[in-house]
DNA sequence: ATTCGAGGTTGAAAGGTTTCAACTACCGAT
DNA sequence: ATCGGTAGTTGAAACCTTTCAACCTCGAAT
């Protein structure tokens, strides 16, 4: 058999390699090419080597949207995290990413920004491209966009926050318990003036980690809590609040400060230290995370430590068992924070 | 005119709503739909709005795979990075992100994680997705791939890494001067025994910041340059490489370490501070990148800046031109690194 | 010798969009 | 009254793959 040859994969018209012109160069029917790749095992030893062989030499690779349109569905999943600059998030993307990888299902990474606006484009985008399934952390009213998608035979599965009403499966970490743990870590260690710093405040990670705090001094009768919020939560928020903290009269100002995220603990610690406050004697400090670099950082970091590849492989499979069978219950799966005590609550 | 509804924008069949039905529903043909959605000018003001206002109402969306399908191009850029976890690529990713999302076009984010098999995995997709372009930092020999790809059509433009043929445009931070600026200031501030931490030595950037470290020390005559190479640029590689250093007598373990990265830097330091070694009077520490978490490091790092978001931007420029104009000049462009001085090269 | 079934293979239809040549309606100029 | 031109609209073709009913070929069973 010859097989004609057309260079290095590309045609002379500029066109690309179709199943049409390697079935030609085989000798065989569009059928059968399609069944090599797609269903190996209802096709002849011999004609699969052969077919593959020419594939091979054609350069051919499949068109991706043409399979899509006519198989109805994108093998991509989409993800939609709050901050790509933030580690949490990175080491959350890279267990989907690992879990996915495994059914060779592609991940499209989307960063939302804790912006509305750059959320609902990408929402557009995911819907355009007709992803199998969604792993969204959102910022704003999404849950009719979501349920929309949904009614289209989009999967989606709510990170790192517990979807409202059951209709969503969701994967999450206890964040009250989480605010509980920090809180009563600073209590027990002596502090009686805490502020807790993130936001905004209408994102339910912020919320509830805020609330569990508030369970603690609720039953710590001479220590008090203060909330102060931030528009965003990275290093930045937390430099400037800090800054805005120590402007405050010695007597008033905080004696501990409890970050709604690592980031804006780093912030924090970095204002104190330029400041010339000293952590933790003035001032303890804990975050909420535990990134790698809250172990690193100029005072290590007390954390509230997120399991967060686990979150990101429990999304994954969460995500994959809904895409498998659209009706399957809705799972609620929480997971348990733990407290890593380091040398800036110290003492 | 009346208007069909059909529910949330799903049809009783499962299927979606498509042109087709856009276009019954408004009394006008598929053709002035599909105007109205790409050369909206052609369209007459009445008209326009009336079908914008049906699409609206029928949750139309447009399928992109039958889009891309007969448009014979994908919007979407993918963009290859070798590391998702390093913050110097999520930053880069950033103004990347910004600088296309200007132009509506979605980056489609792969992380080869530095390993080849991944690499090419990701390419396989890319190529499946037909996207418009590419922005990779490569790991492995994909020059042919890379040639097969631009004769598909599909822009490639390198980022942190100089094409070596001109055959790529490229986008990328002077290394070998980056080399020679930490070398320098190391042999300026007193040490003598440098040691060279990063790899593995195949990487260019691993390759040309140690000769550029090397051209210093051929000027120093008492100092002197060691190599020793990692698997990985990973803080884990920092920390065994510091625990294998310090297993060394005194008289020859390296009184500054050079790190090709600030994460390896960052697994040093923690290493070294908690084998008891000061930092930096027993030896002086000096990264590369100067993400942000270098500048709050238990030492505050030294490090060499590179201008992260700036080579995000001007390699999204890049690929837009190239994508625009596909025989556009090839570029070369290389930004400068920029020396910062911190505590952990002090005195 | 005929029938049956299994294992392979075929070819046409379908999927939703964009493109483009052809057409219509209308206005102004002659 | 006719012509030319412009603005707007139309509908069929094309893009490339997957799917599936129909078909073919053998060998085994009767």
């Amino acid at each position: 058999m010859v097989i004609e040859l057309t260079g290095q994969g590309s045609r002379p018209g500029g066109r690309s390699v179709s199943v049409k012109d390697v079935a030609a160069a085989a000798g065989v029917s569009l059928g059968t090419v399609s069944n090599v790749l797609n269903r190996p095992e209802k096709v002849s030893e011999a004609t699969r080597v052969h077919v593959l062989r020419v594939i091979d030499e054609l350069g051919f690779i499949r068109n991706d949207a043409a399979r899509q349109l006519r198989a109805g569905t994108n093998r991509a999943v989409g993800m939609l995290v709050l901050d790509v600059r933030n580690p949490f998030f990175t080491d959350v993307a890279q267990g989907v990413e690992e879990r996915l990888g495994e059914h060779r299902r592609p991940l499209i990474l989307g960063n939302s920004g804790q912006d509305q606006a750059r959320e609902s484009t990408y929402l557009d985008l995911f819907e355009e491209q007709r992803v199998s399934g969604l792993l969204i952390t959102p910022v704003g009213q999404v849950l009719p966009r979501l349920r929309r998608l949904r009614e289209r035979g989009t999967a989606v599965v709510f990170v790192d926050r517990r979807a409202g009403s059951r209709e969503f499966s969701s994967v999450s970490v206890d964040d009250r318990r989480g605010g509980r743990l920090a809180a009563q870590h600073l209590v027990d260690t002596g502090r009686r003036r805490i502020a807790f710093v993130g936001g905004p405040k209408g994102l339910p990670q912020v919320k509830h980690r805020l609330q569990g705090a508030e369970q603690v001094l609720e039953h710590a009768p001479r220590a008090e809590l203060r909330f102060v919020e931030t528009p965003r939560m990275d290093a930045a928020a937390g430099r400037s609040t800090a800054d805005e903290l120590m402007g405050l009269g010695k007597r008033t100002r905080p004696d501990a400060i409890l970050a709604a995220n690592d980031l804006i603990a780093l912030g924090v610690l970095q204002s104190l230290t330029l400041a010339g406050v000293r952590v933790p004697d003035d001032v303890a400090i804990i975050g909420y995370d535990d990134i790698d670099f809250a172990a690193s950082a100029a005072i290590p970091l007390s954390s509230v430590r997120q399991p967060r590849e686990e979150l990101g492989i429990a999304a994954a499979d969460a995500l994959l068992e809904v895409i498998a069978e659209p009706g399957a219950r809705v799972r609620d799966i929480v997971l348990e924070p733990e407290l890593v005590v380091r040398r800036s609550t110290a003492g």
